[in-house]
RNA sequence: GCCGAAGUAGCUCAGUGGUAGAGCAACGGUUUCGUAAACCGUGGGUCGCGGGUUCAAUCCCCGCCUUCGGCUCCA
């Protein structure tokens, strides 16, 4: 319960869901039970039931084979898992003694090569469940012959397959597969692939069973295409914050003194953090929003409250351990009185949540009180897997853009359509407009287990959160069985620039937690009643909120955003004075100016200042000085013309204040 | 956390069983310059950390840390 690990934090991509239907598998509900060729690659018609595929992950399909059929032949003993097309690719997932590294690359695109020149048509046929059985257990199946052990993972794939469904097996020369297909017509249809990088990855996607040996590889209908994919994923790796932030000197990390997945914010990067924080705070004032300021710890009886413990502590930062002395107790001979208890234990916060109830509960609250809208930026802290931190985007101390409204049932519908508006305020002003919001609801067999068990609350708060989306006529999803425990939950999914999809924002309803806190209004009928609480986070967490923005701009940021906004270069040391006016003018109103005057050459500073990526640059000369003007350019426009500096000041002013892109 | 790969100057990278180089950046000097790189010079590294092998380790071996690519997780 609480708030989940996910609450502003999500960024696994989910497996399309084709892929785990490949894992299900190689069905086709037809019933011919009959041979029959592949169809070609035009054909718009397999049979019904077969997974679909678009004519590029049918080609990649068929790669991920003559991939298999060129592992199998340099290692018979190969026992492959499932191959499906992916959204760059394909893989397939192998079990081998043999730890496959790139080095091995050139030598299994070879023998792929040579699978293609060879041209073998793709053979489907149909079998029954026992001749499938027969063949795996022959260890026939992912396979070029016969061989000793059996098809260890396809059997385990045959054995999921339920009875009346149709088995299919595809053929390429010598090597059979289980697989439902679709694919080329044949393998010289792969024209134009390339491996790309081996990974590990546990059988079935669980923990589990064992560890296969994962390989990507990519393809593509020509070699130009292959070709220009490679050179976009060159580009991709330019936006990559990571490199940006490094670069740019937004943001620093520093594993070694202060710890893994705990960012330092340069100024440069602070100043863009502090930005996003004043947009923030004003939309929130304007919204009724009322800001608080709580400790980023907690003694253990918050979380054991809230139910975070023991449920949840080992995403939190272990407990600090307060030992006193017990210098009282000990003098007379008393330990009793005062033995170490679970109260010296504190702990880092993980979510704001707990502390805003406690300030919900540190006043006798009316009806008249409600909605009351806490909002505060609270730097929390999740001890995220190793292997999980991700640049910004996964850390383990986070500023949450972070409120908790507390409602009353017949107010929840507005609140909850206000906090969808504000989501779309802020995506207007970023220019996303690629998003989808993804309505997680229960599932009945979960009540009690998965979820809290109040069926008729569920299905209330579904309704009104649906009835909501619907009338605001919001893009969005239903995803049942994916709620957190407390509530039904939205996230907001984007995609980077650099094409990532991962989820933003939040918005939680939870109707669990503030009775855990005993929360209580009294309402007009002069009974006490529990709140409902609204979890929002339009912004996510800053840091990953920053993470996305640095590669949805490359790094090129509005005036509003740049660190660095205006930078005066002085032609010759005459105009010095002029120059440093000018900065102090900017500073006065707030915008973040800074001068240059160096050894180097006018052009040189303008090419210093346009690959750090100041958005404007001013540049003075004598003429400028003599007139009162600025030369104007702007970063990623070039020259705009000479302006005179009141007039350049004053829309610069106003772009700012208008946060126009 | 798991599997694999990597870690050399602030950054990008080269290199060798005999204790290290380049470009950019930094610093100093010359140049006073008009829109994406003027010229000359200087300094800078416990070659991630700890062990081992060796006359000798940045290089070979082992362990650890961190990062990267995946996986898992993400009530």
């Amino acid at each position: 319960m609480g708030f989940p690990r996910d609450f502003p934090q999500k960024t696994r991509r989910r497996e399309p869901e084709r892929v785990r239907s490949f894992l299900a598998i190689a069905v086709f509900r037809g019933n011919d039970g009959t041979m029959e060729s592949a169809p070609p690659p035009s054909d718009p018609a397999p049979p019904a039931a077969a997974p679909r595929m678009t004519d590029l992950e049918r080609l990649r399909h068929s790669a991920a084979h003559v991939m298999a059929t060129a592992i199998a032949k340099l290692w018979p003993d190969a026992q492959f898992a499932a191959g499906p097309p992916v959204e760059d690719g394909f893989y397939y997932d192998v079990e081998l003694g043999h730890r496959i590294s790139p080095a091995d690359f050139d030598k299994i695109e070879a023998e792929m090569k040579a699978v293609v020149k060879t041209n073998q048509p793709f053979e489907r046929i149909v079998v029954s469940r026992a001749e499938a059985l027969a063949l795996a257990q022959k260890g026939r199946l992912a396979a070029l012959g016969e061989r000793a052990l059996p098809s260890r993972y396809k059997l385990d794939i045959l054995q999921g397959i339920l009875e009346g469904e149709t088995i299919t097996l595809y053929r390429n020369g010598d090597f059979l597969d289980l697989c439902a297909g679709p694919h080329t017509m044949r393998t010289g249809n792969v024209k134009a692939f390339k491996l790309t990088a081996v990974a590990s990855a546990y059988y079935k996607g669980d923990e589990a069973n064992p560890q296969l040996q994962r390989i990507y590889g990519t393809a593509f209908p020509n070699k130009t295409e292959l070709e220009a994919h490679f050179v976009m994923l060159e580009e991709a790796k330019k936006r990559d914050h990571r490199r940006l932030g490094a670069e740019m000197g937004l943001f620093a990390m520093d594993p070694e003194y202060t710890g893994p997945g705990l960012p330092l914010w340069l100024p440069k990067g602070a100043a863009i953090l502090e930005e996003l924080e004043k947009l923030a705070k004003e939309t929130e004032f304007v919204a009724g929003y009322v800001r608080v300021k709580t400790p980023h710890l907690a003694r253990e009886k918050m979380y054991t409250t809230s139910g975070h413990l023991p449920y949840y502590a080992e995403s939190m930062f272990p407990p600090m351990e307060i030992r006193e002395e017990r210098r009282r107790t000990s003098d007379v001979g008393d330990a009793k009185e005062n033995p170490a208890s679970s109260s010296d234990r504190y702990f880092l916060k993980a979510m704001n949540c707990p502390h805003h109830h406690r300030i919900f509960a540190a006043a006798p609250r009316s009806y008249r009180d409600l909605p009351l809208r806490l909002a505060e930026y609270g730097c929390c802290y999740r001890y995220e897997q190793s292997g999980e931190l991700f640049g910004l985007m996964r850390v383990r101390s986070m500023n949450m853009n972070d409120a908790h409204i507390y409602c009353a049932p017949d107010q929840f519908a507005a609140e909850f359509n206000a906090v969808n508006a504000m989501y779309l305020k802020y995506f207007e002003i970023f220019g996303f407009t690629k998003y989808r919001m993804r309505f997680s609801t229960s599932a009945p067999e979960g009540m009690g287990r998965k979820y809290v068990d109040e069926p008729a609350l569920w299905k209330q708060t579904e309704d009104m959160v649906r009835r909501v989306l619907q009338e605001s006529s919001i893009q969005y999803v239903e995803v049942p069985d994916e709620a957190a425990f407390y509530g039904p939950k939205i996230d907001v999914q984007v995609w980077s620039a650099i094409g990532r999809e991962f989820t933003l924002a939040t918005n939680q309803v939870d109707f669990a937690v503030p009775k855990r806190f005993g929360l209580v209004y009294r309402d007009r009928d002069n009974a006490d009643k529990t709140p409902l609480c609204i979890h929002r986070a339009p912004l996510g967490t800053h840091e990953r909120f920053i993470g996305f923005l640095i590669e949805h701009y490359a790094g090129n940021f509005p005036l509003w955003l740049a660190p660095d906004q205006v930078r005066v270069l002085p032609v010759t040391d005459a105009q010095l004075s002029y120059a440093q006016a000018l900065v102090a003018e900017l500073r006065a109103a707030q915008v973040r100016a800074e001068m240059e005057f160096s050894n180097d050459k006018l052009q040189g500073r303008i090419q210093r200042a346009e690959a750090a990526r100041v958005h404007t640059i001013f540049v003075v000369g004598a003429k400028e000085q003599a007139s009162g003007a600025v030369a104007l350019r702007v970063h990623g426009k070039g020259q705009q013309g000479v302006k005179p500096r009141a007039e350049a000041i004053a829309e610069i002013l106003a772009a700012i204040r208008n946060r126009s892109r």
